[in-house]
DNA sequence: GCAAGGTC
């Protein structure tokens, strides 16, 4: 009897061999791919790992041409399922021809159904044996064994489901992306791909949707009255009842009732109780959020470490949707295992109050556990196994959680005061911790102590300020990656596993990009996410996901055929197209200016500035009659400005013109021209922006040594012109660079080509060639050699 | 060259 088993990925292969035979296997090699062997019960076991979906659909190869066929023609054809990892498909005809029975042993989800199946369809080529299907959702002995001896028929609706995912993805995806690109394409010179996906785009939707609300936001004024107190030694603060007050006249008017006021008096206090309840379970989306938040690793980075350490034993299946423990999870078997080591006082303080009980949360995707650490670990432990960087902080934070979800509330006593300043009331509040509770374990959430003095009703309290100060009401924050993984999650856009790379797609394409946490848009994705919202709406909003996922539910639960969902998802992808295809030329347009604009201002040789009439970009444009300043909104906007007839043109961009000029040009060597203004030597701000550069005192009388620049010459000269001069290197770039040290003059740095102080061609430029620098003063002891 | 979903 030969028994073959194939799991989702070679790891999960190895450890389910070590579980079932008790660690007495050996390791085989089939085409290239690892197979773990082992004897039991008088059956051949035989465990392969695939490596996640070993098949995958795509155009037939006469609609891979992108320019020979109508994007639209992709919406109407079937895609092909063909094998992406030849040796597996191999290697599974091998194993399969002379299996008694054959168990599909990937992971417990729709996608794991469906990579079972992979591997079903081709042993089903070689092989009429049973196929059955073990579940189970941790790598522990316990659930292992239990799976495999209540075997299960496997799930056509299910792994039906993600296929109907597949090509609906693919359908949508490659035609939108083709038919944006190619257009765009036409329009402005750019090889970049405008790519459009149901996930990634409402992705970028949400960022694009917060940048709308910080754009159009209008600030308003308000005016507090804050105080601040002192009793027995202690200052405190104290705001007025009225809190934000955007009546000016309104907070003058309290102001000057209570101005000058030296005391205050307790009118009321009041002192409560309030608990913090431990956090939930968790979810992956909620380790991503607070892997992000309180670890600063990314959700990429972050779900990669979870990988791992599931995979080496440590913590469970990461990718889960559910933050509630099943009734029977033995929360007292955990714990004690944490009982020594790390997180002892913990453990203790949990077991010591019996029986133990968890906070759970209310989601359950019927698919795996929360997260939580299998086994106890040291740091040292992890480092071992996982060679990531970061791995024991993650550990460390799915073990405290789990601890933390066990452990009390936090209890803080909240104190109250009410203080009289005449007529007026000023609230102050103080928090202090009274029981950290599952706070002692999680140091990730910080909690600050508030203290206030103790004061009995009806005491006074000493007025040591009091302000009416006018503030600004602030535009919404940019988006953090947490925020932003909160708002996919809630509305199902991607899975638990491929959120994080919905967000890198984002970044790759230039629409959106990461500042530390936060998110910000760039022009393409602000572009890209305007034309569409005008266009198909619903391709920004999360209803292009949900609406397919509803669909595929359907099928999952057998309420829907396979063909039924195919047709009706495709119903609604060519219905998005056609209002994509009607508003074609609005929104290539835009995109391509967009696009034109960004290559514009990368253009660092001619780019000018933004156009002050219609904030598209202003840029030097040569033609055979001649060059100006030009927008690139032509011929919408008609924006120019003239340069100068002759003289090499290069945009002196550290310079910045005080009368409005867009841009500061060096003509040639000789001067400067704004554009906009003109010449700047007319300009009455001519010497102020352009100082001469002084490099120290002249020797012959009270005036000052500068560099004049000829055109063929240069040379120091003095500002007085009283005649004096000093020659300077001709060849080689001159910069100034610092004081010396010795004399007080400039120091020179001088960048040369490969050419000696004479001009002549060195015998080894690689050698010789590079900067030297020196004291600009002829008379420097650093140059003579004297003393100073 | 296109998506999203697995895994390396």
């Amino acid at each position: 009897m030969s028994i073959v088993v194939f799991t989702e990925k070679n790891k999960a292969a190895a450890q389910i061999a070590g579980i079932l035979s008790e660690g007495g296997f050996s390791r085989a090699s089939i085409e290239g791919v690892p197979v773990y062997d082992f004897k039991k019960d008088g059956k051949e076991w035989r465990i392969m790992g695939l490596s996640g979906h070993i098949m995958g659909y795509d155009f037939p190869p006469e609609l891979n041409n992108w320019r020979g066929c109508d994007p639209s023609v992709l919406l109407d054809t079937p895609p092909v399922k063909t094998v992406t990892k030849q040796p597996f498909a191999s290697a599974i005809a091998l194993l399969c021809s002379g299996a008694d029975q054959i168990i599909l042993a990937c992971d417990f989800d729709r996608e794991g159904e469906n990579i079972g199946f992979e591997a079903k369809s081709l042993a089903e080529k070689v092989s009429n044996c049973p196929m059955k299907r073990a579940r189970f959702s941790t790598l522990s002995p316990g659930e292992i064994k239990q799976a495999f001896s209540n075997l299960v028929e496997p799930d056509v609706n299910l792994a039906m489901s993600a296929e109907a995912r597949q090509i609906l993805d693919l359908k949508m995806g490659a035609a939108f992306t083709r038919f944006l690109t190619l257009a765009v394409q036409q329009r402005a010179r750019t090889k970049e791909i405008i790519s459009i996906g149901p996930c990634q785009t409402p992705t970028c939707g949400f960022v694009y949707e917060r940048e709308k609300l910080i754009r159009d936001f209008k600030s308003k004024d308000f005016w507090k009255i804050e105080a601040t107190f002192n009793h027995s030694g202690i200052d405190f603060t104290g705001m007025h009842r009225s809190g934000h007050i955007h009546d000016k006249a309104k907070a003058d008017e309290i102001f000057s009732r209570i101005k000058g006021s030296k005391t205050g008096i307790l009118v009321k206090k009041s002192v409560k109780e309030s608990t913090t309840s431990p956090p939930y379970p968790l979810n992956t989306t909620e380790f991503l959020k607070r892997a992000s938040k309180f670890l600063g690793i990314s959700p990429e980075n972050a779900l990669e470490i979870a990988e791992q350490l599931y995979l080496s034993g440590f913590t469970s299946y990461p990718r889960t949707e559910t933050n509630k423990y099943a009734d029977d999870f033995d929360f007292q078997a955990k714990v004690l295992g944490f009982a020594s080591g790390e997180y002892r006082e913990y453990a203790l303080a949990i077991l010591s109050k019996p029986p133990v009980t968890c906070r759970n949360g209310t989601r359950d995707g019927h698919d795996h556990p929360p997260i939580y650490p299998i086994k106890a670990a040291t740091k040292a432990d992890i480092e071992k196994s996982v060679r990531i960087p970061d791995a024991w902080k993650v550990y460390d934070l799915v073990a405290r959680h789990f601890l933390a979800n066990l452990m009390q509330p936090a209890v803080f006593e909240k104190t109250h005061l009410e203080i009289g300043v005449k007529e007026e009331i000023f609230d102050t509040t103080g928090s202090v911790m009274k029981d950290p509770g599952w706070l002692a374990a999680y140091p990730f959430e910080t909690k600050n102590d508030k203290f206030l003095p103790d004061i009995a009703v009806k005491e006074e309290v000493v007025i040591k300020k009091l302000s009416n100060t006018k503030s600004q009401t602030t535009p919404p924050k940019r988006l953090t990656e947490a925020e932003l993984l909160t708002l996919m999650d809630k509305n199902g856009i991607g899975t638990k596993a491929t959120a994080p790379s919905h967000i890198e797609t984002n970044k790759k394409r230039g629409y959106f990009e990461t500042k530390g946490k936060t998110i910000s848009i760039l022009d393409t994705g602000f572009t890209l996410m305007e034309a569409l919202d005008s266009s198909v709406p619903i391709l920004v909003k999360p209803a292009v996901r949900s609406r397919i996922e509803a669909l595929i539910q359907e099928v999952e639960d057998g309420k829907k055929g396979f063909e039924d969902a195919l047709e009706e998802g495709s119903v609604l992808i060519r219905d998005m197209y056609s209002h994509l295809i009607t508003n074609k030329d609005q929104i290539v347009r835009n995109i391509a200016g967009t696009i034109t604009d960004e290559q514009i201002a990368a253009d660092k040789k001619n780019f000018i500035g933004q156009c002050p009439e219609c904030g598209r970009m202003l840029r030097m444009v040569k033609t055979d009659n001649g060059r100006f300043v030009g927008c690139s909104g032509y011929s919408d906007c008609r924006k120019t400005y003239p340069l100068p007839k002759e003289g090499a043109l290069t945009v002196a961009r550290s310079k910045e013109c005080k009368n409005a000029g867009i841009a500061v040009l060096k003509v040639g060597t000789k001067y400067f021209w704004s554009v906009g203004v003109g010449p700047c030597f007319k300009c009455e701000h001519e010497k102020e922006c352009f100082p001469p550069d002084v490099v120290g005192p002249c020797p012959k009388c009270e005036g000052s040594m500068f560099i004049l620049e000829m055109k063929e010459n240069r040379f120091l000269a003095c500002t007085r012109k009283c005649g004096h001069t000093q020659s300077l290197p001709k060849e080689g770039k001159l910069t100034i660079a610092g004081e010396c040290e010795q004399c007080g003059w400039k120091r020179l740095s001088i960048k040369e080509t490969g050419k000696d102080k004479k001009g002549k061609a060195v015998a080894n430029p690689e050698k010789e060639a590079g900067v030297r620098e020196l004291c600009i003063n002829l008379r420097c002891p650093s140059r003579t050699g004297r003393k100073a």
